[in-house]
DNA sequence: TTAAATTTAATTGAATACAATTTATATTTA
DNA sequence: TAAATATAAATTGTATTCAATTAAATTTAA
């Protein structure tokens, strides 16, 4: 039994449960990130800098899917707290050259206890976990191409 | 080999393919949402409405895990756009009684092949489907409890 | 029954996010 | 080379989202 409209029902969504639940780890993530002085967008762009150094625009936006609307004024504002760097590059002018500064290779000491913090409250058996990270880059993959 | 760091590598987190991954669905909704001239959470908000005709404000909020500063806004430009309307209760006059209109109802007619244009974005295995969708709901009850 | 506590929606302010456009620079092509 | 094209970041405008606060109404408690 059912009718044509019950693909609009909530419960039969996929797109809402994945909605609500990044919007509910964003979230969760605050109180750990308040002690860092950051938001989740800073703190994903963190993660880029500290493992690559340094990086265009561009390339920041190709690991986090964002594009420099969003960027632009992200990085003006790790650049205020002073643990980036904003600059154009000589090589050609279009680019900017965000570079971690030694303020911002500090941050990462705090950061470390960030993920297993967040961990505890996901409490996620591992098998899931691998099931949900394979899928969810599958997905993106779909998505983004 | 890995040292203390490695939990902060994009590729070690769970949390950021998930955020993607919302913000990319979203994303991909739009063109199917444009031609019925609303966004995402308006889309949301309209099958709540679809399946209780009136409700209070809170009540939407505890369907979607939205609060009023978000569904204020999102419900008056519903009502601009005649799908719903806001009338006080005169039962109790904090609630908000928020009612699906005539053209709002209408809007279901359009809406119903919204769903399955989406799925077919992103093709997933329905086994993996549902996997993903059971986890997401378990995810959600313990970070919103 | 008044006073205190709770509930509900709205408001305010900060931070995203994206589409579309603009500006500046660099590359390609005619 | 000059013009056309392409690329990168920034800007603009719209829409979320949340935390914190406010205002009004209701309920509870002293």
């Amino acid at each position: 039994m059912g009718n044509k409209y019950d693909v609009l029902k909530l419960r039969n969504q996929l797109c809402f449960p994945l909605y609500v639940c990044a919007k509910e780890i964003v979230r969760s993530y605050k109180p750990y990130l308040d002690e860092l002085d950051i938001t989740y967008t800073q703190y994903i762009t963190m993660m880029v800098m500290w493992e690559h150094k340094e990086l265009r625009v561009k390339d920041i936006g190709e690991h986090l899917y964002l594009d420099s609307g969003t960027l632009t004024s992200v990085l003006k504002k790790l650049e205020e707290k002073g643990f980036v760097t904003r600059k154009r590059s000589e090589k050609d002018e279009r680019d900017l050259i965000v570079t971690l500064t030694d303020k911002g290779t500090a941050l990462k000491e705090k950061a470390v206890h960030v993920p297993e913090r967040l961990g505890s409250c996901i409490e996620l058996d591992p098998q899931k976990a691998k099931m949900l990270y394979d899928t969810l880059y599958e997905v993106i993959g779909k998505l983004t191409k």
